[in-house]
DNA sequence: CAAGTCCATATTTTCGAAAATCATATCGTT
DNA sequence: AACGATATGATTTTCGAAAATATGGACTTG
């Protein structure tokens, strides 16, 4: 009973936005990539509209930004799904991270003064502390997930181009969403405090080389730990 | 009298997509792109509903799409404008532009098969073709801009990553409205035939550093080029 | 039995009215 | 006159009904 009463009678209209659909991008963006929704399933505007308490143009225009992010697929005259998930969707979206990240890390340690160091340092340590209270799911807290991605969010803000982060952030949201994927079938989060203190390091001491390095094992180590552990649901598709 | 009257007289509902709103992102994307809207320039939905002849909802989904190609800039509960133009962004489009799309040409010039070379002999042979009619003003030719996209979209189309194509197709229209803000103002363009024809020469002569070098100097010396004539535009907003 | 056609239903897409919000002008107070 | 509050008009945003389109099943035909 009580999960079917609308979102509307038990929540405020606008949480994130100013206007609502903003807000529905918001959080059906969300949920996408927390894979609450299953990649592939179609998004029929009845159900939404129901669960959300929006309209169908309310509905169609968060639709029509989050497919403009791809994280979800518009398919003329037959309505929207989830994005699907494939090895070759994952295996571009991490090469495109690393070519990506990895530019956006020189410029940061280039040009970043001290409010970004302050930003770099305090993001891990909020992580760090995040991280002992529950050290077996990260991901399924939400405030470890906020704290990583603004502690990989910190860590290239310096770099000076708002237009790189923009993408920059879709492709981060893209992989997140492949790591949910994985997250209930990995036995065990391998040692990414060390990595992310490491990366810090490296980039708080002004040494590009190793930052970009360990930057880019740090994805693609994530990336090679979902294709094993999520295999079946890749090929499946 | 003519002028004002609704498009929806005389034009097919439906021309480029299948949905109306697809059709209408489309033509609003070309027009922002040909500056037949001004940079930073309000977006009102009654001007632009008398224009098109569609509905507010179905414009907003247009506008919405188009915000996130970063050619419209949505401004919660005051409306849409124009994306504006900056010295500042001009210089990130082109950097970013040369971050992929180097990247890009290194891999399609590894990967491409026959049809790919195929793709880029026979788009350059009909971008010189139109060039000969009209050698004076190719921007304002839209065959010739057509051809001009579609032979830098053959060179990398064999990069084997959609996703980084499509960043790249968003940074290319992007760069492509610069352009045509300082058409107006040039002189008369440069050898850009000569330089086609270098570009597509190393590329199918397998030479991934002369043409990674071809390209990046199109694309800077393109910008800069943007930065003198339109100058007076990119510091007034 | 395969393949095509037509109809009924499910679903998406589009519309214009109505509500919400913002911008501007007006007025009153200090 | 300067300032703040308030009303008014302009504009955006949201809604649910109506139109358009797709889907699936029943029926015919070769």
């Amino acid at each position: 009973m009580a999960e079917i009463m609308p979102d509307s009678a038990i929540r405020p209209r606008k949480e994130f936005g100013k206007t609502i659909a903003a807000d529905i991008t918001h959080r059906l963006r969300e949920e996408i990539i927390a894979c609450g929704l299953t990649p592939g399933e179609p998004l029929r505007f009845d159900v939404l509209r129901e669960r959300f308490g929006v309209s169908f143009t309310t509905l169609r225009e968060a639709l029509t930004a989050l497919a403009a992010e791809g994280l979800v697929d518009a398919q003329e005259q037959r309505g929207f799904r989830v994005a699907p998930v494939s090895r070759q969707d994952l295996v571009e979206v991490t090469d495109a991270r690393v070519l990506i990240e990895v530019e956006l890390i020189r410029r940061a340690i280039e040009r970043g003064d001290d409010d970004w160091e302050i930003a770099v340092i305090s993001t891990l340590h909020r992580l760090k502390r995040i991280e002992q209270r529950d050290p077996q799911h990260p991901l399924r807290d939400p405030e470890w997930k906020i704290a990583h991605r603004q502690f990989h969010q910190a860590l290239v803000s310096a770099c000076g181009s708002a237009t790189l982060l923009a993408i920059r952030a879709e492709l981060f949201d893209r992989a997140e969403r492949y790591r949910h994927l994985s997250a209930n079938f990995r036995p065990r989060p391998r040692d990414k405090a060390g990595e992310h203190q490491a990366i810090m390091q490296a980039a708080i001491s002004r040494n590009p080389d190793l930052a970009v390095q360990l930057i880019e094992t740090h994805i693609r180590s994530t990336a090679d730990n979902v294709a094993t552990y999520a295999g079946h649901l890749l090929d499946a598709e």
